[in-house]
DNA sequence: GATGAATGAGACTTCATTCAT
DNA sequence: TATGAATGAAGTCTCATTCAT
């Protein structure tokens, strides 16, 4: 492992762990076990190294929404298989899912990530526009839809990796179909 | 205004503003014209200042939640009054949506809210048991079917207030439904 | 007792707890019960605290050394009085003696405590003077000779005080012998 | 002089003039000219900072004390060496002197503070353990033994040190001869 | 690529004290 | 006499970052 790797492992351990506000640099250097000239050899400062962690996440989880997408499904088939791929991702990987959430609820990163976001999530927008035209969807704006389905799956899964909720494959397939019946034509 | 209730409104203020982890102490000393010590006096360090105005802010939305709730109204209007009530409370105190969604993320503090939410929620909690009793709504856990309503409320209040989308009564009537039609037995 | 007696006993058990520097006002404030206005009702400020509580107990201490002083007892008996009556005086009053320790280490204010001292120990300076002339002690300084003394009886007050040493009245007598040894000629 | 050790000395000069509970960061940082960071670069905190400091010169004491000692004397002339040893090491370095009692009585410390004294003083346990052993001193216990000596070398070096007495070569004498009459068997 | 000593602004907090009540 | 809210200077320490090696 590069020792720009240990660096971003670390951090994303950190952030996940502690909260963005509360992982400083020194936490990062201690941790991962470099040099404070190495972080700065690899990154520009801090916020070089949180952004480019979170647009690595970002690509990430942009490519496992669309795992096994390729396939021949109906509508419905794909919006579940959509919903799963976003939620197995977030429970298997429960650290990113809360250096995700955190880090995009800090205030004044918003602006910068919305573009970005948009450039990985790509293929959902189309999705979910095509979902309208076919008149399978509430004709309501797209970003309001896909904030509302991608709400419901950090909502279960937040639940899950907290141990507030037990998952069983019953309750997964009830909340799909519940975020399903928000955003379908009834 | 008493000094105290200075430090507080200052302190959502700046929260709202600027993220939880960019309010400094030395920043509320300047905005709200007080001096340090005095925030020391009435809180016993940033901590205690942050909790008091969290949990104030808490019972506030929990009392806004129920307004109006003793009207003679059927399950489903009570439902489209408590979604609005708390709808309402966000868009028209958008500084204090920002300041709890952003405090709410915040990892270290997350047990101790717990305890405090449930106290103030305790109507919406009866409410959403009933409506499961009363085979309305599906039967998910409680805590499941209140975060996924009270995440879709939060998903378009944020969006209405970051202006990403323009709110009209047809688009708050729609989202309302959608809102219903995840959690209500189909 | 006073609010001023109060906070002087109060001043007096956190200096010897806790040492000098580290009794602030706001300690003292807390735990004597009083308002902070109070304290400076009564005294011009902290400094004129601790010195009156200082100057109290030194008065104390000097009256201690002399009890019982006037019977009629040889020169070496006159000196076992003063030694038990100071070491008594410490090994009951712990507290005062760390306060008395403490404070007379603190570097400021030895001059100011030299002035005191030599009033309220002018009958130990008497008789040590006496005890030069009559050729019975070494022909050392007098000061030099208290300061040996007091230094003897404060060394073994602490060590009994700290239960670094068990007192027995064997082990009294043969510490003052060896202070008068140390003294007298030989 | 490497900045640890500009820090240290600039600690020692400052301790000493001031006092140990005056003696700020602060003035630490102003007074050696090092940044404040550099500080907390080389110590964990103050407290560390003085620790160090404390028990270099603990250690720097006890090599004084055994100085010469290797010398073939008798036990008399032995204890007068060590004695002279001490004095003398007190007098070349009052800073330290100074430093050393004041730090000795900060009461919050005494505990961490015996452990390390009994390594570097073993030399002198040993030595008074002996004279018990050979019948020359005063049954007494160690420590107290160890206390008295030591006080009366600290008794004089101080009012040397503050010149409240002029140290001739029979001071020096007569007080050590004192010193001694005070542990040997009479 | 990698190190870690050094920086100094700024973080949070405590301090002794004042003053209107 | 007594209160306690208010003050702001000064306290200790952490921060992100730089640079010579």
């Amino acid at each position: 492992m590069s020792k720009r790797d240990q660096i971003l492992a670390t951090t994303l351990e950190l952030v996940s762990e502690q909260g963005f506000h509360a992982t400083s640099v020194g936490l990062i250097i201690k941790k991962s076990g470099v040099a404070s000239g190495t972080i700065y050899h690899h990154f520009k400062n801090k916020e070089d190294l949180i952004d480019t962690l979170y647009s690595d996440l970002k690509k990430e989880l942009g490519n496992a929404i669309i795992n096994n997408l390729e396939q021949e499904l109906n509508y419905k088939d794909k919006f579940i298989l959509i919903w799963k791929n976003l939620f197995t991702f977030y429970i298997e990987n429960p650290k990113k899912f809360e250096f995700l959430e955190d880090y995009s609820n800090s205030p004044f990163i918003r602006k910068e990530i919305k573009k970005i976001t948009q450039t990985y999530y790509q293929s959902a927008i189309d999705f979910i526009e095509l979902g309208i035209k076919l008149g399978i969807l509430r004709n309501l704006p797209i970003d309001l839809l896909i904030n509302i389905v991608f709400g419901n799956v950090a909502t279960l899964a937040r639940m899950v990796i907290l141990e507030e909720i037990e998952l069983t494959n019953e309750l997964l397939n009830i909340t799909i179909q519940s975020s399903w019946d928000s955003v379908k034509i009834n």
